[in-house]
DNA sequence: ATATCGATTATCT
DNA sequence: GATAATCGATATG
């Protein structure tokens, strides 16, 4: 049994103007939704952890750089996927944010697989075992997007509000009880803010929680 | 348990 | 030419 499964697995997609906002209310909302790859196998899997880039005024967003050939779809209408490649070896999910002309998005950080497990372990080249192999599945930006095969050029400018699409995001009537905020991971600008957002306690998240404020002997 | 490090390439300065 | 919204392996306590 799943963390998070619920009675019904009837999916209904979000709709554009769900993502027509500021990423850090979309961030929130969207933990506890469902990112759906329709393969045979239908991969489906729960957001359990995101965070909010803020457009072009944050540093440590891509859209920091303007509209360019990489970053035109953050610039575009909202509900759209942004797929980037990093460090020569990953790629990783974004849904772009704000009516078209702004450049927030949110990056999606780890999920909790709820269908399509074999297919997922297929794509990612391992097997599984037990609940440690589980959460090699999908808990990782870069994991994520190899078990849904993620890919730029397959999935870059999809949009995700269309049940029509080979990747969309639903919602099942799931909803999350404790959500919690971090710094974000990995980056070196505006590295303070707090624009990660998770689900309390959920073992699918790709990092612990730090305890408290992160106090050193003199 | 945490720390450090190498891989590998698109993108930007 | 330097860097990067990561991962997996290896080293070390």
């Amino acid at each position: 049994m799943s963390q998070t499964s619920t009675q019904t697995s009837q999916i209904r997609p979000l709709d554009r103007a769900f993502f027509s906002r500021d990423p850090r209310r979309v961030a929130r909302e969207l933990l506890g939704k469902v990112l759906v790859r329709p393969t045979a196998a239908q991969l489906t899997a729960r957001i359990v952890e995101v965070e909010a880039y803020l457009g072009e005024k944050d540093p440590a967003a891509h859209a920091a750089a303007g509209n360019t050939a990489r970053t035109s779809v953050l610039f575009g209408p909202p509900g759209h996927a942004y797929v980037y490649f990093i460090y020569g070896n990953h790629y990783c999910l974004n849904v772009s944010c704000e009516p078209e002309g702004q450049a927030g998005c949110v990056l999606f950080r780890a999920l909790e697989p709820l269908s399509g497990l074999e297919e997922m372990a297929q794509a990612r080249g391992i097997e599984v075992r037990g609940p440690k192999d589980l959460i090699k599945l999908t808990s990782g930006p870069g994991r994520l997007c190899e078990a849904f095969g993620i890919t730029r050029a397959r999935d870059n400018g999809c949009d995700l509000t269309s049940t029509a699409s080979s990747l969309w995001i639903g919602e099942d009537g799931y909803r999350p009880r404790a959500i919690r905020t971090t710094p974000r991971i990995g980056i070196t600008k505006a590295a303070d803010q707090p624009l990660r957002y998770l689900l309390d306690a959920n073992p699918f998240v790709s990092r612990k929680v730090p305890v408290g404020p992160g106090r050193s002997l003199p």
